[in-house]
DNA sequence: TAAATAGTGTCTGTAAGACAGTATAAA
DNA sequence: TTTATACTGTCTTACAGACACTATTTA
């Protein structure tokens, strides 16, 4: 592969207008747990299309960053979420490419999944960004099931359902829930994830054996702040848990 | 909602050069299996950037086709594979959109998984299509492993590593593998596909215990042509493999 | 002491892995 | 008849689900 004249011209092979150009964005589906409920972070529109309508965080991928950077980059101006002090778990979800999702122009968005730490007690403070009336958090199951707050803007309520699903999924085989919870945790803490995520109760006997072998135990106790012994506080190590969990069917 | 005036206005809030824009590309991950071996459909490169090395085949998602629909275009004519005649498993893997991806310019990639259904005896026949030099099936398993052609133009080794990831996993808990087989198929030709794919041998017979409440039997026999009983003809049914399989674990 | 929570033990049913044994058809 | 494949049965081990029970703390 020596032809140098060959490699000084590919550069040049390619001139605006020779292929068709999209704008590319990234949408934001921001995971919380409180009080025993899964949060998302909405957006209510502040401009047309969809104007007053929910939707999800997100803005444009710039021109010398991946969708994952301006994920994270989006994160903190349409959230106000400060990501120094917080830990982030960021994962790509899927891109929605319909010709129509848009009205205005061809937008192609690229969805990704975010998880945020709490205690199980308070959600941290989002503020609205640019272009957005105000910003908050809304129970995910209500508002799937056609509750509170009705269906989003554009096709935000598929990304919505998608990333719950794919949260749910994930927390099958990995220990990826811990992501929703400080870095030491209990194991009450974390089948209260479980539970808001599935939507269903848990046995808490059975979920201590089965999860133990895949957390560290760092020794210390939690506080027992409402009477009952004090709890183990562990740390997610495993990647994997094999054999997976296996979800109460849903009917 | 009644500010008719606003939603006039909005149509043409957007304007070229307020948005950063991209060039959007389908990439595509084909599998076949063949004498029990996985197999990817891949191009030879004719022009630069990476000439001469292999490549995922894949082309530009036009400006009023979604990405899926640009994948199912690019696979015919990219690979000359006819799909009106071939049952065809398309999905999306992931999108790609690092800055430095293609040296010529911004291009972000959305990567799909194809499955095609093949006899397990022969490889449907593949045909380089515009800018590529020739296009052939490869074992997946001996590429990864740093074996025949070495690593794949741009990132596509990493979109392949990823597709034949997604396809194994999706293997434990759907019976996504009767995929790469044609309408009917006997737990043999079943396992083999599990075999290829998770690199791995299975025990027939607890495979054929855990495989079967999940398929539909035809009442059909297939023919023995290699001497022993006539293996029993099966669809797939159910979408979900519940309590899911589990891949040998591997060292 | 009463109440509340954490964690363990036990029992039962089901399924996995290993593998022997039987049935069916081609050479 | 030999051989090769398809399929079933059996045995052991392991884990899931259900739930009782003990331990530990606060009020």
């Amino acid at each position: 592969m020596n032809d140098s004249n060959a490699e000084r011209d590919y550069l040049e092979s390619y001139r605006p207008g020779d292929y068709p150009s999209v704008a590319l964005t990234a949408d934001l589906v921001v995971f919380a747990v409180n009080g025993g409920v899964l949060h998302a972070a909405l957006v209510r529109r502040g401009s047309h299309p969809f104007r007053g309508r929910l939707a999800l965080p997100g803005g444009f991928v710039g021109p010398r960053e991946s969708a994952e950077a301006a994920a994270g980059r989006e994160l903190s101006e349409e959230t106000g979420l400060d990501l120094g002090t917080l830990p982030v778990h960021l994962e790509q979800l899927a891109t929605y490419s319909d010709p129509g999702r848009d009205p205005r122009m061809r937008v192609v968005s690229v969805a990704h999944l975010v998880l945020l730490a709490t205690d199980g007690a308070t959600l941290p403070a989002v503020s609205a960004g640019t272009d957005a009336a105000g910003a908050d958090w809304y129970p995910v199951h209500d508002m799937l099931a056609g509750g509170a707050g009705g269906s989003l803007a554009f096709d935000h309520s598929q990304i919505l359902a998608e990333g719950l699903q794919r949260l749910a999924g994930k927390m099958e085989y990995t220990t990826v829930a811990a992501r929703l919870l400080p870095e030491e945790f209990t194991l009450t803490q974390l089948r209260t994830v479980y539970e808001a995520v599935w939507n269903a109760p848990l046995a808490a006997g059975n979920f201590t054996r089965k999860m133990t072998p895949h957390l560290e135990d760092t020794g210390r106790k939690a506080r027992a702040s409402t009477g009952g012994a004090p709890a183990a506080l562990f740390t997610a190590t495993d990647r994997y848990v094999h054999p997976p969990l296996s979800r109460p069917r849903q009917e």
